[in-house]
RNA sequence: GGGCAAGUGGCGAAAUGGCAGACGCGCAGGCUUCAGGAGCCUGUGAUCGCAAGAUCGUGAGGGUUCAAAUCCCUCCUUGCCCACCA
């Protein structure tokens, strides 16, 4: 009989559908499982084979977990906002909804006929507006409690189309449309307060499973940096600048300031400011500066003295200059920095092109001691390596590096060693000291404190890359950005930089002050395809929260206090639908697309009865995704389109946290950033019962086209998962991903690649429908072989070596076919271990098999998997390699737990042994347990 | 410029201190077949050798170790993410 995977395939994805045993159940005596994985945005090109790449592996995880007697939630959804559709709608003028619709319906049949576990039960659709009803409400809820707010934002604004565009939209500073240039234009916003909880969200990655990159992804991201405040006093003015530094303990050597082009400082000191013109024209042109601009002039700093204003240090009491540069960022600490050249590679490069003093306030704290090895004897390089940590740092020349204080134990040893080639050993450290062994014969020391002296030094040859300032003469080459001794820092030289900074900042009254890169989250975006904001501005309210103040009476929320005239759009009347539309291109002013529905804008105001606007911007795509993982476990569509509460803590307490998630490297930072922010916020808000959303997180490697470089249509090397399906089967599809290579990874398709899947899927079906017989009994070598291997594919899919699991069951079926029969117990057992991944030509061949059918149990995929007898795994004899001296001379099978004594004597007999050994003195045995043997000779 | 990965046959890769190249693709040969982009079997890192076997071999160089693809140092290359974050 033909393996033939299409009627098999179609078969029982009908048989499991019409059982519905996938289906999670709220509440179980059972054990929960909660398996994620990202819900794809449903775009026109249908499903790529990176979304199936991650949708096997979790449905592995997922069927596994369910045949160890987990009750699992895996489901789906649609992340369907989204710029493509906006795009597409533009074009065509076919509604958004209408395109989505059709794609949605496309994924999902390629979904079912790839054979995923999934609960389509579940299914969520953000832009269902029973759904986005929901995002709404959640968002009203940062809102009321103050941490939604009006800012000014950039936007990258299109000068020709002359609308706002997404960063998808910009291309090399372009418009991707018109080719345009896209500059930056400021617009008030709403923003998110997500720094709030900067901190949470630092602290909390510490007890998840999360890959060590994607934890270091978000740390680096929410970017935490501690530093102190200091005040700087300006000459003349009672103006005082603030800085933030993290390196306080270098203040000594901040010999000039820097401001932000923007700071207020400038505007300040107008009448002191001697060339104030330039000034305002070095603004203008930064502000103009486009993101293109500002990476071409990357290397070459820019910026402007302010002339006939100082700055006082407070360490050294002297007038130092203050200029503008836009290397200082307005947004950052206070926007504005003390610059210290000598110990900052930014301040370096600026302070050498303005030609500013440089003053090294750190140095070395231990001294770093060079020397050529043909320098030196033996004996000396074999004491030096015993003592002190020896480096050889491989240059041409055998430079060698110790770090170490003991520089006088080093020098002494030095001394009596030396060969007689000329000699060289220096030292950056206490003892600055230069021994030399000349040509001639003869030892000098020179104390290179001496200038003149070290400079004579250098001719006898010494110059072996030595960096000048190690040599303490000439101008410094590099900024030194470690910490170390201080000096030239008054009542603190020669203490160190590192227990000293808090104290330096704080003698100065400056204070501790933490920072972090996160900024708050633009939470507007000016485009129609996403969810409605649900707010509306009053002018009658403004006034009234702008003279009233907090009154108690008029139940002002945080929000609107903190946003005056903004007010929420009750519960009852959510959700803001999307009002349909003519045109969906953003507006000329950089306006909405729903700044043209004029009967939709105004409304009464819910707060007072007047005349009131609603919010035009929408939300961003990042809103839906940030709870749609609380949707599913509160029962998805059919949950949230029932009338009636929605919200069940009892079910989020049950299936929460999320036990696993997978997702693509892209989403690591803001998607997994954000949902984490919205989750933790909900817990503060006692809507969530777990102030993480996530217990363990991993990410798959790309799949790559052709030639290693991204999958995409102008390329011409997208994969269409359907073809490879319809020619070789789901199974086989499934089975190749896995195999490609290692599942975190980049990997490249290859056509001929799935070919060895393939082929094993056949050779498993005509040994399944030929070979096995329940006339034969379990084969011993089989047995144990049948053994490991199920303990191989149980460990494999927890550590997601999915490739090494795939092979090892090739192993098994190959042992099959050289036996050429097999009992039907064993054959059971391979056919449960493989299930999860091929589930098709499973339940078919187990189907086959003489089982046991029960009422509650009909297919493959419930029942347990299979236990592995720890005894049985390994085999009674093993075979140990034997070494001489390292290298391999044979091998020896002997039975487990073989000693040493019993393991030499036999060895030392054989032919291969005695040669290699060749009757020498054996003066060592290394002997590892039913591993190997090693003698050195 | 910074951060994070990764470099192993003709190719995808395995081995995370203990027999480098498992498993698969490709290639070569054999069996079977009317035929095959089918199936089964054998071989396949390089060099030397009829063979047994020997030597070399995991980006380059060095170090630690009885033993290094694996750990440490320096350098090179590639990919991904981020752009002056004090």
């Amino acid at each position: 009989m033909k393996y033939d995977f299409k009627k098999i395939e179609g078969k029982w994805q009908k048989e499991w559908e019409k059982a519905q045993i996938y289906k999670a159940k709220d509440f179980s005596n059972k054990k929960k499982y909660f398996a994620l994985v990202e819900f794809p945005y449903p775009s026109a090109d249908g499903l790529h084979v990176g979304h199936v790449e991650s949708y096997t592996a979790m449905d592995i995880v997922a069927r596994k977990r369910r045949m160890e007697g987990y009750n699992v939630l895996f489901p789906m959804g649609w992340d369907a906002f989204g710029l493509p559709a906006e795009n597409y709608a533009i074009k065509t003028n076919i509604h958004p909804a209408k395109t989505t619709r059709i794609n949605a319906k496309n994924y999902e049949k390629q979904m079912r006929s790839l054979g995923f576990s999934f609960d389509w039960s579940r299914l969520v659709d953000t832009t269902d507006p029973d759904y986005y009803k929901w995002t709404q409400q959640l968002f009203l809820r940062f809102f009321e409690k103050g941490l939604a707010y009006r800012a000014k934002a950039n936007v990258n604004w299109c000068l020709s189309c002359k609308t706002a565009l997404a960063n998808e939209e910009v291309v090399n500073g372009r418009c991707e449309r018109c080719g345009g240039e896209v500059t930056q234009r400021e617009k008030e916003q709403w923003m998110l307060k997500i720094t709030n909880y900067a901190d949470k969200l630092l602290a909390g990655l510490k007890d998840l499973d999360f890959l060590q990159e994607i934890k270091t992804s978000q740390i680096n991201w929410i970017g935490k940096s501690e530093g102190a405040l200091l005040d700087f006093s300006i000459s003349n003015s009672d103006f005082k600048v603030k800085v933030f530094t993290t390196r306080p303990d270098t203040i000594f050597g901040a010999t000039y300031l820097v401001l932000a082009p923007e700071h207020v400082l400038i505007s300040n000191l107008k009448n002191q400011i001697s060339n104030f013109g330039e000034i305002e024209e070095y603004v203008l042109r930064t502000s103009k500066k486009t993101e293109e601009d500002r990476l071409k002039s990357d290397k070459d700093k820019t910026g402007v003295e302010l002339r006939g204003v100082f700055a006082i240090n407070p360490a050294t009491k002297e007038n130092i200059p203050i200029f503008i540069s836009d290397y200082v960022l307005a947004n950052y600490g206070t926007g504005a920095i003390m610059a210290v050249p000598a110990h900052d590679e930014r301040d370096f490069k600026f302070a050498n092109k303005f030609n500013l003093q440089i003053k090294k306030v750190v140095e070395f704290k231990d001294a770093r001691i060079f020397g050529s090895l043909k320098s030196f004897k033996e004996s000396f390089i074999s004491e030096v390596k015993k003592k002190w940590n020896f480096r050889d740092l491989n240059n041409k020349e055998d430079i060698f590096e110790i770090v170490s204080n003991e520089v006088k134990d080093i020098f002494e040893l030095a001394k009596n060693n030396f060969n007689d080639h000329s000699a060289v050993l220096w030292s950056d450290g206490d003892v600055k000291q230069i021994l030399f062994h000349s040509d001639s014969g003869e030892n000098k020391i020179f104390d290179w404190s001496d200038g003149e002296l070290a400079k004579n030094a250098r001719n006898y040859g010494l110059m072996l890359g030595i960096k000048q300032e190690f040599m303490g003469w000439g101008n410094i080459l590099e900024p030194y950005l470690e910490d170390g001794k201080l000096i030239n820092s008054g009542e603190f030289t020669d203490l160190l930089s590192s227990e000293k900074r808090w104290e330096i900042a704080y003698s100065l009254n400056g204070r501790k002050e933490i920072k972090y890169k996160l900024r708050d989250w633009v939470f507007s975006r000016q485009r129609y395809w996403g969810e409605p904001i649900p707010l509306a501005y009053c002018d009658v309210c403004s006034a009234n929260v702008k003279s009233f103040g907090i009154d108690p009476k008029k139940n002002w929320s945080e929000g609107e206090k903190l946003n005056p005239g903004w007010v929420a759009i009750p519960e009852k009347n959510l959700p803001v639908v999307l009002p349909s539309l003519k045109k969906f291109k953003p507006g000329e002013d950089g306006e909405s697309p729903l700044a043209e529905a004029k009967n939709w804008i105004w409304i009464k105001c819910p707060k007072c009865g007047g005349k009131a606007r609603r919010e035009t911007d929408t939300m961003p795509n990042w809103a839906g995704s940030s709870w749609y993982f609380l949707a599913y476990a509160l029962g998805g569509s059919l949950a949230y389109k029932k009338k009636g509460s929605f919200w069940n803590k009892k079910k989020l307490d049950y299936w929460l946290p999320v036990d696993w998630y997978n997702g693509g490297m892209e989403h690591v930072t803001l998607h997994l950033l954000y949902s984490r922010f919205w989750n933790n916020f909900l817990f503060d808000e006692k809507l969530v019962s777990n102030p993480e959303p996530f217990q363990k997180r991993t990410a798959q490697g790309l799949i790559l086209g052709k030639g290693g470089v991204k999958m995409s249509k102008s390329k011409g090397n997208v994969v269409n998962p359907d073809v490879v399906s319809s020619e070789f089967g789901a199974d086989a599809l499934r089975l190749y991903e896995m195999f490609m290579g290692p599942f975190n990874q980049a990997k490249v398709w290859e056509v001929s690649g799935i070919l060895g899947p393939y082929r094993f899927l056949e050779r498993v079906w005509n040994f399944g429908t030929e070979m096995v017989s329940s006339g034969v009994s379990d084969d011993k070598e089989l047995s144990v072989l049948v053994n490991a291997t199920i303990k191989k594919v149980s460990d494999d899919v927890e550590k997601m070596a999915f490739n090494t699991a795939v092979s090892s069951m090739m192993i098994l079926i190959n042992s099959f076919y050289e036996k050429k029969e097999l009992s039907v117990n064993l054959w059971k057992k391979f056919l449960l271990i493989l299930a999860p991944f091929a589930p098709h030509i499973t339940e078919e061949l187990w189907q086959k098999t003489s089982i046991k059918k029960s009422k509650k149990i009909k297919f493959i995929h419930q029942e347990a998997w299979p236990e592995y007898d720890e005894k049985l795994v390994g085999d009674k004899t093993v075979e140990i390699v034997i070494q001489v001296n390292g290298k391999i001379r044979g091998t020896i099978s002997v039975d487990i737990g073989v000693s040493e004594e019993k393991l030499k004597k036999q060895v030392l007999d054989l032919e291969g042994v005695k040669k290699a050994i060749d009757g020498k003195e054996i003066k060592k045995v290394i002997f590892i347990k039913d591993r190997l043997i090693n003698f050195v000779i």
